[in-house]
DNA sequence: TACACTAATTATAAGCATTATAATGTAAGA
DNA sequence: TCTTACATTATAATGCTTATAATTAGTGTA
């Protein structure tokens, strides 16, 4: 349940000192119950009913805070915008080059791909990212 | 030898049809000689000497045109400028989260992935991109 | 409940990488 | 050499993200 979700969300960021906002519990709302990977400027566009005052500074300052306390991934793809994942799971995503679709991707994480490099490099390694890359059944059929 | 791949690319340059000027050329032949992964304004810097009238945006049109022939690959960063990888083999990154280094990793290409995420997700897979971070070992000693 | 302290929000401007535009220059085949 | 289409240049524009400074508002404490 999504519900237990947001106040589990919500003990963190006490823990974390940090201070519950209605803008903030809005954008935590907004991620949580997000089906996509939305950019901060979907989730500017998407509250603005709510809060027609909110800064877009906002949504950014909210999501560096949550991801800087783990609640949140972020996902970069070069010139276009971050995009914003609430960290349920651990999960790889698959990405289509036509649309821009993301979708979530079940797969035991590459625990000895990290290992092997650690060895090989001599990094003390922290994570890793995969993306798989591809055209999604919608846009192979009308190409 | 490093000459014989700068042949090889324009080789490959002249059979798309695509004209060797003296800044494609430059730009080229420093990628190929790169011990790291430049960015465009890396290239631009470095060529600045050679062509004090060089424009920055021939050095991102060059940098598409070796892309999207696949002379080139683009390491993407969010945020960070793009960085510039002449693609000789296959293999993967190791990237220091203190210094921002980048170094070569091999290890066998994850086409079971691959193929997973095509079953799983419907997706007709193209490509994926992995990379690994961590700290690399001189900035573990010098904290 | 009121106070005070500190952090968050807002509005705006700035920063930075990258791309678009239009005029000029030039590689390469005829 | 000539011609033409493509590349380069200089500059401006774009788009995402962050910095700044002033205002507002959470939250622990009295």
């Amino acid at each position: 349940m999504s519900e237990d979700k947001l106040q589990e969300a919500i003990g963190r960021l006490k823990h974390a000192s940090v201070r519950i906002t209605p803008q903030r519990h809005a954008v935590l709302d907004f991620l949580i119950n997000a089906k996509s990977h939305p950019t901060a400027d979907d989730i500017y566009k998407a509250l603005e009913g709510k809060f027609p005052n909110m800064s877009v500074a906002t949504v950014y300052n909210n999501l560096r805070v949550f991801r800087e306390i783990g609640l949140v991934r972020e996902l970069t793809y070069g010139d276009a915008s971050s995009r914003f994942d609430y960290n349920t799971s651990k999960h790889y995503h698959v990405i289509c080059e036509s649309c821009g679709k993301i979708v979530d991707f079940d797969y035991p994480s590459l625990d000895e791909v990290e290992s092997l490099a650690e060895k090989v490099t001599g990094f003390e390694v922290s994570h890793h990212r995969m993306e798989i890359y591809g055209t999604c059944p919608d846009c192979k059929t009308t190409h």
